[in-house]
DNA sequence: TTTTAGTTGTTATATCATAACAAAATCATA
DNA sequence: TATGATTTTGTTATGATATAACAACTAAAA
């Protein structure tokens, strides 16, 4: 982990400390912007957050509905499109697939390294490139207003050999 | 247009001419590699060249049916698959849409520029971003396979005001 | 010509996502 | 604390995207 910028959802560490701040972040946030944290949206970022990979929408419906929530479909995408507007969590286009955002204070783009053989995802942080796309884009025309940069292949682990390490 | 190497699928030309060389260099490029592009193949690929925009699956699978294919799902998927597999197109992720790829002989990565409002899409190819991006993640132990890179916005014609441009 | 590999046909189903409208909860303020 | 406005949630239905599995066919190789 370290000093870069980069969220290692594989990490060994104890997963509830980023749990607990990205839940604490998200209610800080939500205040700050007049918006309701209600109960489906905060234990649906949990359950995002809970898991190390991201989550399919009926993956996460599955889990509220176990949990007493109501168990159609509206009530996890309603659920997504706020999170995802709150800046909260993000969709990895490629996998259809949620996850929760690791800056979700900071003014950033998701940028994401996606292991093929573990499916674990990090999310990363790159200032330079994010001015680079700006700068080509707009050299064409193009004003930018959403990037999705989702870079697959294989992991430090995968590649050492420990396949499917980190489930 | 000029001299840059990004594909604009809005220009205004005989788009004949792209979707003739198209289907040559993908004709050179099975012959190349041993690959067949039969009927349904060859004709998928004119189809998506034939549309200035990114196609959906079941789009095609209605033009490839009012031609006499079969129109069951699997026939479009897998003629997606081959094609793309061939490098011949790319899949936006982002808009579950097929695009024929510009660069076909070329070693490339498929970077796009989608506007929000015509929903045209360029190609761009950029080998600073794609040098740094490997970089990136090599840094992090990670060896990179694929990238997805899909920069969203206003493109030029909708930004100054004629909306929709280009239909 | 027989085998083999690759391709296509066919049926069924899995997965991802939204429309539309009714009911309930929450909020603002009189 | 009523009342009305707004937001959120419940519910039913459906649309959109994609694959599994196996049979039939076709082209290429042996």
């Amino acid at each position: 982990m370290s000093k870069n910028t980069s969220q290692d959802h594989t990490h060994h560490h104890n997963h509830n400390v980023c749990i607990d701040s990205a839940l604490a972040t998200a209610e800080a946030l939500c205040i700050e912007q007049g918006q309701r944290l209600t109960k489906v949206r905060r234990r649906a970022l949990e359950l995002i957050w809970e898991s190390h990979r991201p989550l399919g929408a009926y993956q996460l419906l599955a889990k509220l509905a176990e949990e007493g929530f109501n168990s159609a479909p509206p009530t996890v995408y309603r659920a997504l499109d706020f999170l995802i507007n709150a800046g909260l969590i993000h969709k990895v286009e490629s996998m259809n697939a949620y996850l929760g955002c690791a800056h979700a204070d900071k003014e950033h783009k998701g940028y994401f390294l996606i292991c093929d053989d573990c499916h674990n995802v990090m999310e990363f942080d790159y200032q330079d490139i994010h001015a680079a796309l700006i700068a080509k884009a707009s050299k064409q025309g193009f004003e930018l207003r959403a990037e999705t940069i989702e870079l697959t292949g294989l992991c430090s682990s995968c590649k050492d050999g420990s396949a499917g390490a980190n489930v």
